[in-house]
DNA sequence: TATCACCCATTGATTTTACCGATTCACTGG
DNA sequence: CCAGTGAATCGGTAAAATCAATGGGTGATA
């Protein structure tokens, strides 16, 4: 049964003729009886009496009337709507996201957009930037955010806020606040794991400004900056770290930054988003937000 | 928007494969790629990312899907459905009918109908024959019952039960079980209005046995047989009446019938139904019941 | 990195369907 | 019985749906 058969019946039920109904829909009678016969014959039954000069409902013409207008309204909803329907913003905004833009970022823009679209829940997942990079690809998130730009096909990333890492040492260390490169080797490292944007981007940096990584003395490496700067704090050792992340600590005077010659260890975070999937419409209008 | 195109988009949905559902429909997967870009086109939306090797449902998609699934459901239900779910016995069952039939014969009949059929209430209206036709003809009801067989188009009369009239008079007047025709002249007649079929009968009756309806003595026009019964019973005069309509009175002993030489009154009563309309179930139920 | 396998889009030909004008048929009301 | 009205039918035409073949792009594999 076609929708067609449902909008030629409701005419003729509703004018009471196919000559009629056939004008209200701009076409011909031999169409509609054509239809009509085509629907009969489908139904199983006998939807109008033919009674000669005008025609007559059966009862099964005044059960399908009613149901026949529901579909043919609910069609209409669909065709007019659904484009529209679609951008309603709540439901689950859910971010993959690294540590830095996970726990110092994002969490403030998150509550600023939630303030535009209340009906929005907000998750928050923190992993390392490699794994929320897998999950972009295997399509299990549609938005993260990252600090290193990963080369993966299919993926966008679009520059969102800088950082800086800064070598970090508990205040009460005898370290002055300018130190050469080579003085770096004195030092006992806390790091973190293998995988963590702020690894990669401490290592790009070591090399662009000549210093081997691998002569650094690693003292521990840690689960997540959080550790790592309570570590730092401690006097366990000096750690590279977001600027960000230990703000606070710098203006209270636990932890003190030390500049390195030579040094320079900016740092773009992204938005990560799929390049050719759709985005829902809430995602679409976050990374907009957060991009803008 | 046609069925096929949800057809096809749920097929797609479901297999997350415009090949695989092409598969399942039967069709080719060219089909499946036109009726989607058409589908899409007509929403306004893309539904599906062509993602490569997969495709993936975007969030509009989410939303059509089970919309989609319910229409088609309506639809299903009511090709498969229609034809049969008419035939469900509930509602109001409306007789028209005339004195006879809808005082004496119906009321039984309906009251056993009903046992069978607890869902339906009878109404039955009660009407002159001519009036009762009249309703029939301009399909204000679907069945009427009547003792008379009026030349009408369009109307089939489906005998149904006999009666007979019977020549009435109080037990008290003195009267001799059997009479001859010409004596009816020296009665006084109690008759009904025009219209009666009990009337049109006797008129019929008398005319084949000779007699001249016009040379009787009419006392009174009464609008009612139980009117005229009452008239009878008091010994206003004397009355053709329908004999079930007297039949507690006969057995009583309080009226008695007298017999006329060569005047039989035998009358057959008739289901009529409009000879083209298709009779709501239940109509046809009770007719086939009536005149079985 | 080259190849293969897989999947959707496109194309052009073909079949099927929808549609219409003209006419016929059936009925109604005068 | 006749004229008028409305639905059914017929034959031809335009539109659409469908298909086989092909193209293009992706991801897995070796």
């Amino acid at each position: 049964m076609e929708t067609r058969h449902l909008q030629i019946f409701t005419a003729v039920y509703r004018t009471r003729s196919f000559t009629r109904a056939a004008e209200e829909l701009f076409t011909s009678q031999p169409t509609i009886s054509e239809h009509m016969k085509n629907l009969e014959d489908r139904l199983g039954c006998i939807l109008f009496d033919r009674l000669g000069r005008s025609i007559s409902p059966t009862p099964e013409a005044d059960l399908l009337y009613p149901k026949a207008v529901e579909i043919l309204d609910e069609m209409h909803k669909l065709e007019t709507g659904l484009a529209t329907a679609a951008k309603t913003v709540s439901g689950d905004l859910i971010i993959g996201a690294s540590t830095i833009p996970g726990e110092y970022l994002l969490p403030a823009r998150a509550a600023h957009f939630k303030n535009s679209y209340p009906e929005l829940s907000f998750e928050i997942i923190i992993k390392d930037s490699s794994r929320i990079i897998d999950d972009l690809t295997a399509h299990r998130i549609y938005l993260g955010v990252v600090g290193t730009e990963l080369p993966a096909a299919n993926l966008d990333f679009i520059p969102f806020g800088r950082d800086e890492l800064v070598l970090a040492a508990a205040s009460a260390m005898d370290i002055p606040p300018t130190i050469a490169g080579n003085d770096l080797l004195g030092f006992d490292f806390l790091t973190r794991e293998k995988g963590s944007g702020t690894g990669r981007t401490v290592n790009h940096c070591l090399n662009q400004a000549g210093i081997d990584q691998h002569a650094l003395r690693i003292r521990a490496t840690l689960g997540s900056s959080t550790a790592i700067k309570e570590a730092v704090k401690s006097g366990l050792g000096v750690a590279f770290i977001s600027k960000t992340a230990i703000h606070d600590e710098l203006s209270q005077g636990t932890v003190k930054s030390i500049e390195v010659e030579g040094l320079s260890m900016k740092r773009s975070f992204f938005v990560v988003i799929p390049k050719k999937r759709t985005l829902p419409y809430r995602y679409q209008l976050f990374k907009e937000f957060l991009s803008s």
